[in-house]
DNA sequence: TTGAAAGCGATACCAG
DNA sequence: CTGGTATCGCTTTCAA
């Protein structure tokens, strides 16, 4: 059995207040009888305060929530979210606290129960499908959070970039190149996870937020164009993986009049769109790719793609979420993006 | 003010046990009463049994902390950290355990306070020097641990690589090689943090544990082929960073007698030599350069390198503490290590 | 099935 | 500066 505050104190001789003050208010005490609870304390072996008691009585945790709607090891293998994390880490431990990583199992109830036992004093919600029901178990709670979703609610803290903008930008680069025939290529466009083709028509209630937004933002550029829907392809990703960017890419090659051009939502997925091109030869060069996020890869690739600051998304939301500004207004954070050209874009090759 | 769990009791005219097992024992009343306890909590915005209470009358937390010795923007900045913490997360998902991040301030004092405050059920101990003070203040709250250090105690859980043996192995490739002037590249070769280089005898009492080993292995290799010491340079990085690496690299351009090869203590310091080599023009040909870890730009890079199951460290670490073996000597495990020859190692170039 | 009572281990207020 | 007292919010025997 260890030795609690308690038994150090009848150990002591002094009060359990005393003990305690020892610990976390050593202006409270003599520095002299601080000492010598501190050693009976170590030769006791004593290791302190408990920090679950401790959190109960001061009613909180000292740690922050980080929510990822997937499995952390799906998450960690997109650079862009431990990016994320990073900027989040930054920020806590400027303010001295630690970080929980919760992942959010697929199913709603999953979900609200994870969210309900987190220990955490706040949540930066990170890249969430099915976003309300986990705000609103938040909001239950009774505790801040910042979401980076696509769309919060006014009086929300809010981290994000102008998804369907930044999407245009690079959509609007390959139309101002000359493409006309192009393929979006997305993950979780379509309620279940598949691998495959489709016609733009039949994509509509695109689950995943931020793909639907930046599909949209990639269909907006071709509106302005005068460009017609039919010239445009969507191939589905399984996943946010590179793999599947791959696997989805390859039903091109199917096609009796391929685009000129593949728009990725996501850096990954477009990695993996060259994985797919390069595999199958000299198509490289005819065919243009761009990606999402910059992560660090995509410079070493040469993809064209938007960046976005991913360290400054995280330390921006646990920021807002630490200390809050006294502002309500101010709690809403549009990060800027750039479209970053290089070598994978170039102009359609003539035939 | 939230309402608690007794509040709930009260409105629906029962026990607070009755509610309290309307959460986590559904079997002990009937699913009637159940349903209308359920009901009434809704209606008054009950978000459920508080986390941090429960776990104080439970005794454990359902969290598992993974310890670093740095901050973890750092520790993140190397792949290999974060497929390892991928790894952890995988087997905690699995066991419904969330995973609590905790950098250790670099002062001893620092550290202690935070792992005596931090709410976790047990340690993944990550890569830490100055490890024995951190593995006694978690004896003394007497959680379990599983450490990743290069010299466990008989009795603790821990799992590694033979870092000493694997150090060897490239070393001993570069010598095959025919080299026979080499540059040791590690970081926290020094007490203090430094870049530059130095004569291998200067050497001594290197506090990163894993550097040291690394570099005990590359020595034994020399050694072993009776090579003079004098033959071998160290390079001190300021930190396990790729810029870090080549900063300390562009030393070599000032040696009357420049090296042949540059054995590195990690990847992501090797990645830096490349760079450093790359800008100072025509030199990368001539020059050897590895590895350590194999991080997924190794392979982008064709760096020879020594593989080593980073997932699979975190995964059976997390195992290791979520479900000790029932015999004690199970609970050491030593993962196997590849050499991987690609393209940046190959013969001494003929002067 | 249900409820009463006894803590889990600590902190904070307030009087001395 | 020190100590008594009242919680913090919930779980868990154990008896009814």
């Amino acid at each position: 059995m260890k030795p609690t505050l308690r038994a150090v104190a009848e150990a002591v001789g002094v009060s359990r207040s005393t003990v305690s003050n020892a610990y976390s208010r050593p202006d409270q005490l003599s520095s002299e009888l601080r000492e010598r609870i501190l050693e009976a304390a170590r030769q006791m072996g004593y290791p302190g305060p408990d920090p679950t008691a401790r959190s109960l009585r001061r009613g909180f945790v000292g740690a922050i929530g980080v929510l990822f709607t997937s499995r952390l090891s799906y998450a960690f293998t997109d650079p862009f979210a431990v990016r994320f994390v990073t900027g989040v880490a930054e920020a806590a431990e400027r303010h001295d606290s630690s970080l929980l990583l919760v992942p959010l199992p697929p199913d709603a109830a999953g979900a609200r129960r994870a969210v309900e036992n987190a220990a955490a004093d706040g949540f930066c919600v990170y890249c969430t499908g099915g976003e309300e029901g986990i705000l609103d178990t938040i909001r239950r709670r009774g505790l801040p959070f910042v979401t980076t979703s696509s769309r919060p609610r006014a009086d929300d803290r809010w981290v994000g970039i102008d998804e369907r903008a930044a999407a245009h930008s690079v959509a609007a680069h390959l139309v101002d190149l000359g493409h006309r025939r192009v393929a979006l290529l997305g993950h979780d466009v379509l309620p279940r996870a598949e691998t495959g083709l489709l016609r733009v028509a039949d994509v509509t209630d695109v689950p995943h937020p931020t793909t639907r937004e930046r599909l949209a933002g990639f269909a907006d550029a071709f509106a302005t164009a005068g460009m017609a829907w039919s010239g445009l392809t969507v191939l589905t990703a399984a996943d946010n993986t590179r793999d599947a960017g791959a696997a989805a890419t390859r039903a091109l090659a199917r096609m009796p009049e391929p685009p000129t051009a593949v728009l990725a939502a996501s850096d990954v997925l477009a990695l993996g769109a060259l994985d797919a091109l390069r595999e199958q030869g000299g198509w490289g060069p005819q065919l243009s790719v761009t990606g999402f996020d910059d992560i660090a890869e995509a410079a070493t690739a040469g993809l064209t793609t938007v960046r976005q600051p991913a360290e400054q998304k995280g330390r921006t939301a646990a920021e807002l979420l630490l200390d809050p500004p006294e502002d309500t207004r101010a709690g809403q954070i549009l990060l800027p993006t750039t479209l970053v050209v290089r070598t994978t874009s170039g102009p359609v090759p003539r035939s």
